[in-house]
DNA sequence: CCGGGTCAATTCCTTGTGGAACCAATTTTT
DNA sequence: AAAAATTGGTTCCACAAGGAATTGACCCGG
């Protein structure tokens, strides 16, 4: 084990860009409420307010605090709506977005193991949400398509997906919005690019959604 | 079931905020690369493509793409240098940030369920990385505290996790991030004082890390 | 001072997950 | 053209994770 003692927490991290002044853009509250006066409510909070903002890692507790508040109820109410797995649904949604992919094309994209995909292809298509058509080039392959059935489920579960981003966007404005969505375009796509041609043969990871 | 059909994708999304151009702003590339033209490689890139830019919830699928870029590389490394799980190395992080803290606190706070928290400290203190001690107030509690050791572990894992993150950040310049980071904190907060005072009786849960 | 209600922590048990081996179709090598 | 190496998909199996019930401590009202 190494021997860099403590050191490493308190005046490290770069107080400027982490320490999260809201900025003057919007309109809202009255106080300069700075982030961390507006948390001071329970030990609770303050553990939490220490998470995101004492947290030298400070970008990547942000979107896994955002990714953990939006994916939780969401497919928390899948399952019980539909009584569909995680995987299930993304493959569901992965269609609807693009149809007639192969289930392995879902795989390395979305970073769920080979097997895992399997079997929730093959639920689906016994549930008949999706079918199966050999592929003419590839006869081990097959490629995927969502049936009727399979669509009114995406068709009823995506308000409620689109309705909760909505609803975390809601404190910005339209510009901020445009801003926020540019920005992280901007890391995805770096993202993207870097491990796409990182050739350590690392099979690129992508979202699950 | 519901029968809304199709209509849902195509012309829905607004694409003035998803569209991604990248902004005048930074300086690499030459072309105007407006992330729709920068990845037509192979089919996997365009299915890709689709799932981040033609994606009805494209916030979402950026920082769960984000998300999952971070997390999955790290705790894997951390899984096969100290053989711990994800989890568990949660509770170490978490007590590095606020250390004395107690096991349900943690919980409540990471959105792990309290019996997974209950695992992972049992396992910590076994392995000499966490110690507990009884709460002077309440006996049914027991305060959690960091060792040497693990606090060793955090050190070590730390420069990684911060890498990583600035390696994602490459890409942005300085006041990006700053523009970046108020962003995401005004999205956060706002959904954890929403979440928080709703007395649903809901449990807030909240990020892993 | 005693009973319902709550909460921290743990244990039990079922399920889902993902690693590894496996099969078949395919492509590449020589 | 046969053998070797890859790849899509499936099956097997060990294990970890989370739901539900349990124990012990605490708080409260009568």
């Amino acid at each position: 084990m190494r021997e860099k003692t403590a050191q490493s927490l308190r005046p490290q991290h770069n107080d400027a860009i982490w320490t999260a002044s809201p900025a003057p853009s919007s309109t809202s509250g009255p106080a300069p409420e700075d982030g961390a006066e507006m948390l001071n409510r329970q030990r609770l909070d303050a553990f939490t307010h220490a998470r995101l903002w004492k947290n030298p890692c400070g970008f990547a507790a942000r979107f896994n605090y955002l990714a953990l508040r939006y994916n939780v109820p969401l497919y928390g109410w899948v399952k019980e709506r539909f009584d569909l797995s995680r995987v299930e649904f993304v493959v569901i949604y992965s269609l609807a977005i693009q149809d007639g992919v192969t289930a392995s094309e879902i795989a390395s994209s979305t970073a769920f193991p080979k097997n895992t995909l399997s079997r929730a292809v093959n639920r689906l298509a016994g549930l008949g949400y999706v079918a199966r058509r050999p592929d003419g080039d590839d006869r081990r392959s097959q490629i995927l398509t969502l049936t009727e059935a399979g669509r009114a489920v995406f068709d009823e579960a995506l308000p409620r997906f689109a309705g909760l981003e909505q609803e975390m966007l809601a404190p910005l404005s339209l510009v901020e919005r445009e801003m926020l969505s540019m920005l992280l375009a901007k890391v995805v796509l770096a993202m993207f690019h870097g491990e796409n041609r990182a050739a350590d043969g690392s099979p690129q990871p992508l979202a699950e959604m």
